[in-house]
DNA sequence: TAAGATTTGTTCGTATGTATC
DNA sequence: GGATACATACGAACAAATCTT
């Protein structure tokens, strides 16, 4: 119900963020929806009792969370806004600007959680949906000719993954699935130049991929995990090789 | 280094968030470290050529998301600020509040990261951390005798995670298992009365921590992880059994 | 302790932009 | 096109916090 779990002493909070504070509980205390239209900004000042400039303030606070929305104009205002998964993904893109990730530490989970995701998966895919991810093979049936088509290769690939994420009922799986997806499509490949394209790997990527499919089509979910738990070393062997890096930037939200 | 990898069209951004995309641009194509000073107010309406009003909602923004942290009088200003976990939990939260996310959902993700992160400590604490997770177990050492009892047990016993999480190398790894920690700790119980305290349950869990203790000591990888995996089936169970449910609500910054 | 300097915090009045009718 | 109802942006003044002397 509060917006504060841990009421510890805080160093001291300024208006706007109070006012932030207190809209996000107006917000839960109503159980307002996606889309719910807040007091424009008049009324929030005279609720609030303070300025223009305060309320702007703290619109834009719950703004760059993603949890209002808002137009200008007639029935314009401010709006109860749902954070999409792109936004979440953005903010916590920044906590790990901070950190040290390593193509070891995405791997340790990407080699546990992706074939769990594909196993869940496994029978319970529409046609429509195995054809979107055959769709999405299709798109790299030819080894790459140099280093862009090969990068190239590389997002379109972990774009399968991603839609794979969201093709599950579980939202916490996929959000996280996905997450790693685009941390290893914002990366800096520093390839050795000495180091040759390795087209049997790339080959052996592809086929399991076309493998999974198939064992996602017909139910087989031991067979999923199993293809899935290959292809994540074969990866992760592949990345190693190029010494690829995690990109530091921030994430436009 | 753009801080806007997809430069696909926007509806329209107001000022003062391109106000607040120059600024990170500014932070990261100059590398800037945590702690390090931005210009001051006058110095950016300059910069920008935009009003006091506007530079401050762009600095808001920026706060909102943990990036720069601000302070008043002399020698007091806008700094980079480094995004804590504790905030990212917090804005990461936000995103599942619109979610509908089950306790199957998330224990689906814990029972195969846990004996994961488990299994990779094994043998890596030093005395001090293996006490630190005893002195957390040992609060818990009699049965609870009421309902508060075994909600605070319940807290304690996930915050066992959190600190195993703290432990570890692997920050995503790390911060993924203490977030599901996070979510459980927030979680509205509506146990049936008629449910009584399952005690065999409770002994099994308190014995398969201070087991699990004794496997990080002496450095068994696959003991610890086989341990985990029973721990979490067992806690899975219990919560099933008390139709736990994930509390919705938004979280403070 | 007190005064002054520095920087952010807050208010108010006014003007402009934007979308709907 | 004009009227209306909103948010957006500016500028000047004053308040509050904090550091130094």
């Amino acid at each position: 119900m509060a917006s504060d779990p841990n009421i510890a002493a805080q160093p001291r909070r300024s208006r706007p963020v109070r006012v932030a504070d207190q809209i996000k509980d107006w917000v839960v205390e109503r159980d307002l929806k996606t889309g719910a239209r807040l007091p424009n900004e008049a009324e929030m000042i005279a609720e609030f009792g303070v300025s223009k400039g305060t309320v702007r303030e703290a619109m834009r606070i719950l703004e760059a969370q993603g949890l209002v929305v808002t137009r200008t104009g007639p029935g314009g205002g401010s709006f109860v806004g749902e954070v999409t998964a792109e936004r979440a993904k953005s903010l916590l893109a920044n906590y790990f600007y901070f950190q040290e990730l390593s193509i070891a530490d995405i791997y340790q989970m990407r080699k546990v959680l992706e074939p769990e995701l594909a196993a869940s998966l496994a029978g319970n895919l529409s046609e429509a949906q195995l054809n979107t991810l055959l769709d999405l093979a299709a798109r790299y049936d030819a080894p790459a000719r140099n280093a862009e088509e090969e990068r190239d290769q590389h997002v379109v690939s972990l774009s399968f993954h991603a839609q794979l994420a969201e093709f599950g009922d579980n939202r916490l799986l996929g959000f996280t699935v996905a997450f790693m997806a685009r941390i290893l499509t914002d990366l800096t490949v520093y390839r050795r130049l000495y180091e040759p394209h390795n087209e049997e790997l790339w080959s052996r990527g592809r086929r399991s991929q076309l493998d999974l499919v198939e064992a996602l089509r017909v139910g087989d979910a031991k067979a999923a995990r199993d293809i899935m738990r290959g292809h994540m070393e074969s990866a992760e062997k592949m990345m190693q090789g190029q010494e690829a890096q995690v990109l530091r930037r921030f994430m436009a939200v």
